[in-house]
Formats: C-alpha cells, sequence, structure tokens
DNA sequence: GATCTTCATTAATCAAATTCATAAAATTAA
DNA sequence: TTAATTTTATGAATTTGATTAATGAAGATC
C-alpha cells in the first residue's frame, strides 16, 4: 500500500511504450530490466490496476496504462522544461528581471532599453511592474519585482544604488502663457494655475516632493494626464502647465508652442538610479540592463 | 549532484508557500522539519539555483522558487486526477468503453443504450469507433477496444461473445417495383438491379456474405449511401432496391411507399453478438451495456 | 535582553529502489 | 518438433537516499 507516482514511473511507461519492451526499455534509462520489471509490479499494486496487457510477449500497454502514458506526455515535458530553465539560470542565460519604475515617464526611455534587452537576452522573462511603484524597495527585498528605477537612494543592506543620469524638473507652459514670460518659476506662481500631471501619488512627483509640498502650495487644479504626448498637447494648447523631467520634453516633440522655464532659481536638479540586490548584480543580464540604461539616458541628455 | 525534480519537491514547494514557512509545511506533509530542510537542500543543490529567500526568517519563494511553484500547481493536480482515477478503475466505477461495430446499421439502436450508459456511469469514456471495423477482433485483444458488435462470433481465448438477438436481413423495393410481385426474392433477381448499400466493405453486408458472394451474383450498379433514412427515401422513389436488417426498416419510417421481402424462401436470419473480453465482463458497466443493449433490441423486435 | 520561532546540520536509522542471479514463458529458427 | 533466443518475473542481497532525532544558530518578538 505505499509507493505513489513518480516520475521515474512516468519516464518508465513512456520508455516502454517507445521503444516496445521493458529490456529495450531499461537500456535506454541506464537501469536493469529486473528494476523496470519490480517497479512496474509496484506501481501497478499501489494503483490496483494492469498497466500491461500480458497475453502477448512483447507486453502492451492495457487501457489504463495508455491514460497513465497522456499524462505522462504532458508532465514530462513540463519538467524538462523547467530543468532547461534552471539549467540557464544557473549559467547566467536566463532569469527573471522585473521591473518597478518609480518615475511614471520613465516608460519613455525605458522602452527603447527594454527592446535591446529582449534582443541580447531572449530566455531572461523581462516584465514592467508600474503598479507597485509604491513599496517598491521591500518587494525588491522579498524578491517580488528585481530591479527598481528610483531617485530617491536609501541606504538597504543588500540593495544597491547604480547611477544613470541627471536630469532638470522643468516647467512647461504655452508660449503665450503669462508665466512664459518670467525668467524662472516659483512655488508661488502655480497657485492659481492648473497643473498637470501624471495619474500617481504626488509624493512620486518632483514637483511636488521637491517643490510644492515644502512650501506648502495647492495648485487651483490639478489634472491627471496619462501619456507625456497628450500632457504636451494640453499644455500647448494653454489648457494647463506642467512640469516635466527635461529629457522627456527633448524626447517628446508633437508641437514647438511651449516653452520650458527652471524651477526656483537653481533649477529642480535630480538624479536617476537603477537599485538591484547586490547578489543579482553579478548577473549578466542585470549587469547589462543597467550599462544599456546608463547609455539611453546619455543618448538623451546629448540633444 | 543527484537527485531529480520528484513530486515530492512540488507538494513541498506547494505546502511551504501555502503554509508560509518549513516548520508548519512539514506539519501538514506528516514529516519532519528537518527532512524538508534537507529536501530543499538537496533540490535547490541539483537545480544550482536559491528556491527561497532567507533574508527574513520565515523565509520566501525567490523567483525561481515562484516558477517551480506554477510548474507544481499545473502538474500536481494532473496527477492527482490520475490517483482518483485508479481508484475509481479499481472500484469498478470508471473505465473506458470503446466500442468497434461490424454492422454499420447499428448505430441506430446503438444510440438510445448510449444516452442511457451515459446517465448511469458518467465516469465512463465511452466511443464508438466504426473506423477500425475490419480488424475488430484482434483489436479488442490488444486492449485498443473494449467491445465488438458482431454477426460472427469465433472462438477466440479471452474473448467471449454475448448474443444479442437474432434479426433477419429482408429485401426492400418500391410498391411499385417489379420485384414486389414475387413471394421472395433470390440471388438471381439482384442481377439487373441497382443495389443501394452503406458504405463498407462487401464482406460485412450480410446481403453479399450470405447470398452473393456464394451465388457469384453481382448487381448491375452498386450504390453506396451513408443513412438509412436516405437508403429508405431513394428506394421508395424506386432509384433502387436494398436489403436491411428488418429492425431498422420497422424503426425508420419515413415512407411506407416500400415493401419488405423474404430473401430466399427460408429468409436471411442472423445472430448480432457483443464481444468483449473475459477480464472485462465482470465489469458492471460492460455487463450494463451487454444487458441494456439486448433490452434495447428487444423493444425494437416487439413491433 | 530574554524568549520564542524558524531553519540548518550532523550522524544514525530505516525504507525502498536497484542489482544479481536465475527461472519461467513466449517467440522464432532450425 | 525441438532447440535457441527473446522477453518478463522473482527472491535475496545490496546500495541508495530519504527521513529522523538531537542540537545549534540566527532571526523575530515581547
Amino acid at each position: 500500500m505505499k509507493m505513489h507516482i513518480e516520475f521515474r514511473h512516468l519516464r518508465t511507461i513512456k520508455a516502454i511504450h517507445e521503444h516496445g519492451g521493458v529490456a529495450r526499455a531499461a537500456d535506454i534509462l541506464n537501469i536493469t530490466q529486473s528494476a523496470l520489471s519490480h517497479q512496474i509490479k509496484g506501481l501497478e499494486d499501489q494503483a490496483g490496476v494492469e498497466l500491461f496487457v500480458r497475453r502477448s510477449k512483447p507486453m502492451r500497454l492495457s487501457s489504463a496504462g495508455q491514460r497513465l502514458l497522456r499524462a505522462a506526455e504532458r508532465i514530462l515535458p513540463e519538467i524538462e522544461a523547467l530543468q532547461n530553465e534552471f539549467d540557464g539560470l544557473r549559467g547566467g542565460r536566463s532569469g527573471r528581471l522585473h521591473i518597478a519604475i518609480e518615475c511614471h515617464a520613465c516608460f519613455e526611455w525605458l522602452f527603447p532599453v527594454l527592446e535591446k534587452f529582449r534582443k541580447h537576452w531572449p530566455d531572461v522573462d523581462v516584465d514592467i511592474r508600474p503598479g507597485l511603484a509604491f513599496d517598491a524597495l521591500p518587494a525588491l527585498q522579498k524578491e517580488e519585482v528585481d530591479l527598481v528605477i528610483s531617485s530617491d537612494p536609501e541606504d538597504i543592506p543588500g540593495v544597491e544604488f547604480k547611477h544613470l543620469f541627471d536630469y532638470e524638473s522643468v516647467f512647461v507652459a504655452a508660449q503665450s502663457h503669462p508665466l512664459a514670460q518670467k525668467e524662472y518659476i516659483t512655488a508661488e506662481d502655480f497657485r492659481d494655475q492648473t497643473l498637470i500631471t501624471y495619474p500617481v501619488e504626488r509624493t512620486r512627483l518632483d514637483i511636488f516632493s521637491q517643490l510644492l509640498i515644502p512650501n506648502k502650495i495647492e495648485p487651483a487644479l490639478i489634472r491627471q494626464v496619462e501619456l507625456t504626448a497628450v500632457i504636451l498637447l494640453l499644455v500647448a494648447s494653454n489648457r494647463g502647465v506642467s512640469a516635466l523631467p527635461d529629457w522627456v520634453i527633448r524626447e517628446v516633440k508633437y508641437s514647438s508652442d511651449y516653452v520650458t522655464r527652471p524651477i526656483t532659481p537653481k533649477g529642480i536638479h535630480r538624479k536617476l538610479f537603477a537599485a538591484a540586490r547586490e547578489t543579482d548584480l553579478k548577473k549578466g543580464f542585470v549587469a547589462d540592463l543597467i550599462e544599456w540604461a546608463g547609455l539611453e539616458a546619455k543618448s538623451l541628455q546629448s540633444y
């Protein structure tokens, strides 16, 4: 009454069927014929079912045996794929790279990087997860995510922040907008404006975290828009103002009817980092992605 | 460097994930915590991959571990279903009943029987296979098929023929047909007729095996038609004559513009049998099907 | 900081898969 | 037909490897 079905049994059934006989199967499986005979007997005992028809000599699968064979043919490839995947994982050829981005606009430059990445590391399972952007760093520690794009480095054991590039958060408005006349923009200037932002928490928007929250200023109206191109469109047609990373504006040029101005006399300057677990940084594909992200960033700066 | 992935490992991964921790999982699996620890270590060694993150205490699945979990959740239900199926098989509740029919017309009375059967034995995998009707008996021995409906019992070891019912193969023609005047039909009568038959080999048609072949008579034309109703339609509209089991004609009455006559003075009388392996005859569902087939046959006779 | 969990490790034990040697049954060849 | 060959089954010995018990270390929790 012991002995469960094991992979060994599935392999046995498959081999016996494919090579027509226990002896031949035993050869293929590098095992004695006796072992297979015992194995089958054991399996038939515990299942309480005849797996083979023994009327004629090279014994054939019974109907129950055929049912088992079908299961084997579905299950075995699955487990082999898994083994291969682990082999690839060990060799660093395959793996998982789930990226959490804290900065919404980062889609813009991340996509071309991921395109290149996909080509070079086809066996790596890439994904972007903007959803859990809030507590991305804990998720990184828990291995729920493998890379975080963030502007706020923290000192977390086991997690390393790699500097990607610097950027400036700039004010954008239509050419005809009154504030377009000013040399630079201040917090006060936003008080009676319609501010267009990405649909994320305020704390994750530079304009709030760096300017409006410290100065306790609330814009007249906030309008949330998903796509960068649409934000710029709305700004150009004077439906509001916005604050965006400088490279976004250089990249997306659907209209030139807007102007940019620094925010505060010195401007809001920020850095962007890629955070990954130290153990993962040794992996080729993680290192590559970070390197390519830096390169892509540079090419954006050089306009 | 030994140890393959086994079902035990899949169950372990699943249990650890579901119950959040090795100790709790061990409890569920009726095994010591130590055993699981060893098991995981062994698996990680052979896969060469860390399956768990051990940074924090109730340890969590790593990305590789999550991949393994996904596989486990696909594979385990499959093997459990198989176990249940075998349990049912042992109890005679489930099983396979693939039927080969040698007589084409038998569809007619077999379908209602199978309807009843399906209701009483929902876990039995029923199928009709008219395709391999030629060498059905060898297929029965090889367990490629489980029941054969045949008119020609043979003495095969391990196979038993159960008598179902007697029938007569009768001649059918339009009322206006010249042969409709005769008391009975002879082989000679077919020489200048268009004979309508089912699209199967001649040897499997009573009219050929019992009359035309022994008498070396060839009909003027043979037309093959699949459906019984269509055969009777064609006969009624005088496009040819046919020979069918008497119960078929009683059953299908789309037209009454045809008459039936015995073939030869005594008529062609035949018996129909169900053949099954002796070992299967003990099974409840096989016995039931044969019994119900007999009953259905009787109800056909009683018109 | 003391206590309680949770997991890892070592050595011993125990179960079961495999092997070896051999028999039995069926198939094929002579 | 017998003889030779192939194929599967069996029993006892062996080896493998999974499990356990006992204990230690490292977090977590209060």
